[in-house]
DNA sequence: AATGAATGAGATTTCATTCAT
DNA sequence: CATGAATGAAATCTCATTCAT
């Protein structure tokens, strides 16, 4: 029988394409799309940098590639979410956050470190995105609103503030400044953030 | 052998050093880091590409100068403010604010762009100052709690969500997705965002 | 481990070498030599690019054999004129030689784009068979002279003319400047052409 | 004083895309225009690569300033020819022709290499020139038709014949055939070559 | 014999940096 | 001090050729 693939030689096309792309996205994760090289990405995949080429027509390609073949699991969470302004389903739901989070570092910081500056990317993938989730939340703070759980607040407002709330935890985590709580410890975040949202910070 | 200043390039070596600056942070703020060239630099600042060489060793040098050397008003600002728990203090804090993010959007664009991938500037400087930010915050908080005017919350991750906050706001205004709000509105929206963070979303 | 001939892939050896041949000189025709890529030929042969270096050792061996083994049924036409100074005989063999000419097109046209500036193949192939032509006429016309039907001009000079009349159609057509004049008018052209050549331009 | 400029230095902007413009002409000419290199170009006029992108935007613009920027004093000597069907002035300008064709020799190797398969500097260019020179032949040649001293032959015809017998020639020399005959030797061959196209070849 | 994925040398082009003026 | 032409290292991308299957 045959030996364990041990080459770069024994992968089908879609793996090949895989690897390829999470070669890149580490390298870009590191050094930024820009200062990453085809070389280096060529290098970390362990192939020869004219494969990549066989896969994607350029460096820009890659880039395109991770951010429109990564999926937002984050979606797909919150058109499940249940219970309107249930403590616990929110509880959970940010808590499903933060792992998701977690599990997309790496993407998410290619993201900061070019799409930033690339507008079309952007427009086309991101910004797409972000107003899908946006909107949803949107949705359910004015259902809330609605069945008179939530007060009157603008549920545009509430919904960017906690996308902002979100947004520290990733960038802090992306940036290596302070670390996602370990999964133990992240109920217990996620409770002190609805409580937070739910009833504010003012004594009673 | 000509000696009069004869037309408005005479300038001493301050005034040049913060006109290649000020002409490097709007590039920087357009093109990214990477992609802007010495060139456009220099030709914004009206200036030969080897004049900036007198002024500074290399093009990073001159993306660490507008790093550590433009003023961040928003700690002044925080220094300053008074009341504890007091929302007037706190919807005129925020207001305040508002108005330094716009004064220094150029600035921060700079800094998403490519101090997202350069740790030593980040380590260096940027992260020194969202630490003070965070710590003046988290001391102000811990104030309001030992005063009893804000209930018992961890106060980091208050400082932390408040920060969250302001930076979607930032963000959607450096990426261009969404304006500022207009000066006018901006009190509206400081009193939002102080009711949200003092009460909460719950109805009552 | 299949092995009875499923498909019209099953071809002989000399079969697949000429079916290699066409499909290169088709894309050199369109390309040139430098822009034609194995690939590209190795598509239009319908086959796969490795198996081009079953048949030939590299790329310039297939032009090589365009050049070499392409004939060139102008030299037997030639040998075959008869009737020393015949307007007849000379009418018909420049209408040979229009259609001669517009059979080979793609073939020149891969020529005249590289072997251009190949001198090996151009030594070894080209200039062989343009002297062969050379050689031809200007034998054929000394004959015509000796024979008292031309008069006292010089046959080499002669003979290049022609060859140069004969070119400039070929080069308006090969670059698609203007068509070769269609088979119903080739008659009338070459007509026109041999009484040029035997009585020029001057009124008498 | 100062030495002689030794250096690629001392050279102003004008002299610089000339020396550019030489050093490209002559490697295209030896190599063709694909296989010439940025780099061998740069090495025969004695700068750096990078040098080239100050004075041309990338290598086709060099291919099209070569093109665009050589005089074709052929044109000017067509148009000042005088005597309608007068052999003399026939005979200086076809030996004035060879002059002019020998000075452009570089020129023309290089256009022959690649304009052939580059249909849109042909189009632009090449085919311009060459347009003008048949219809400025054309035109002599009908208005000698009217003034009697041509017979009536197709002027169209004749003025394709005239530029096919100049093609030849030049042909053979820019492929290193066979040399343009010596400046001594090009009265007896621009006599003998006006002779046959007013005469013919045909005995009398 | 045939395949076609992989290779990697080499080409074009960019641009931070230098230095003679 | 200031200039800006020149540099040349390095990046992206192409494609003839190889070789395991």
């Amino acid at each position: 029988m045959n030996d364990t693939p041990s080459s770069a030689t024994e992968k089908s096309a879609a793996t090949r394409r895989t690897q390829i792309l999470e070669a890149a996205a580490v390298v870009f994760a590191e050094k930024g799309y820009q200062r990453a090289t085809m070389k280096e990405i060529a290098g970390r995949a362990g192939i020869a940098p004219g494969t990549i080429y066989l896969y994607f027509g350029n460096k820009r390609e890659i880039l395109s590639a991770i951010v429109n073949e990564t999926e937002t699991p984050i979606v797909a969470a919150l058109l499940e979410m249940g219970g309107l302004g249930d403590r616990d389903a929110m509880v959970e739901m940010i808590e499903k956050g933060l792992d998701i989070t977690e599990a997309q570092l790496p993407f998410n910081r290619t993201l900061f470190s070019e799409v930033w500056v690339d507008d079309s990317i952007l427009e086309e993938s991101i910004a797409e995105r972000i107003k899908q989730i946006h909107q949803l939340l949107e949705k359910y703070i004015a259902a809330c609103i609605a069945a008179g759980v939530f007060r009157l607040v603008d549920p545009a407002l509430v919904a960017q503030m906690v996308m902002g709330m979100f947004g520290s935890l990733i960038v802090q985590a992306i940036r290596g400044i302070a670390p996602l709580p370990s999964p133990e410890k992240r109920r217990a975040l996620a409770e002190a953030m609805v409580d937070l949202l739910l009833d504010g910070i003012r004594a009673r």
